[in-house]
DNA sequence: CCTGATCTTGAAAATCGTTTTCATTTTATT
DNA sequence: AATAAAATGAAAACGATTTTCAAGATCAGG
């Protein structure tokens, strides 16, 4: 993403939360960059230590506050891990499945449409109504697969 | 189960753990069957509960380290959740993906012997070596769906 | 069955990620 | 500018989990 694309993906970022009653702040702006221009999943220490870069008086609650903003107005996803601390990422349209480079951390996005049929196949086996699913893969990336 | 069931089986996780290496304590053995039997996967302080009808005198930290033992030689698999902590359930044989029930946490296990596929064409699309899973479904079991 | 070496235990404190509280500063509106 | 509302940072609180450490239990060898 060129430097004038950031910009611009920021700024409708910051639209849509004053939008939704939110204020255009220094903090929340820098934040949102941070999400943006990172092609990796970020936990909120990482996205506070990049944020500072530009605002060094910045506070990690400014950053968890905001998280949840962004979270509630579905700009973002929540990646879960195994241990310890979640990783937030720029949500896509509809729902997503993550597919997670295990050395370096870069996700990499998949549809699940073939998964609708499978669904449907337990819930008929189970008598469950299934409401919600995640579905993560963990992995190699391409960059960190030894040749 | 009937109670001579869970005996049975009590007795078997406690040999397993006794040929690597662990002791046998009656610590151990409240906590392994209060894990036996529940249906449901249960988190720390709900085995705690559980296994202090037995042991009053129980530490929690106990169940945290017996856990730890079971999930070592895997015994038991945790069960990942949204917000706060985990829970445990007896693991079955392979891997196993689980269907939770959101009402009651009764937990099912299914088999995704469909997932290979959706996964050779996922690396194949991606370039990437896809090394490990996770999927869980959240749902209602047929005790809980409305009438 | 003693006896020591080693493992296990519980209480308390420490840790880690996250949230709350509250007084102060900013923002958007008048 | 003046005001009401929201955003902020520092510090404290929080919940789940882990570590520390001294005391207790288990197991193997004599």
């Amino acid at each position: 993403m060129s430097p004038a694309e950031l910009d611009q993906l920021t700024s409708e970022w910051l639209d849509k939360l004053q939008e939704s009653g939110y204020r255009r702040t220094d903090r929340c702006e820098a934040i949102v960059r941070a999400i943006l221009a990172s092609p990796r999943a970020m936990d909120p220490m990482e996205l506070f230590d990049e944020a500072r870069k530009d605002i060094p008086r910045l506070g990690l609650v400014t950053v968890y506050r905001t998280i949840q903003k962004l979270a509630d107005l579905g700009l973002v996803e929540r990646l879960h891990q195994e241990e310890g601390c979640h990783r937030v990422l720029p949500a896509t349209q509809g729902h997503q499945h993550f597919l997670v480079c295990s050395s370096c951390g870069t996700v990499t996005y998949f549809a699940g449409d073939n998964l609708a049929g499978l669904f449907e196949t337990i819930a008929a086996q189970t008598g469950f109504e299934i409401q919600e699913h995640w579905l993560q893969l963990f992995g190699l990336c391409p960059a960190c697969r030894p040749a």
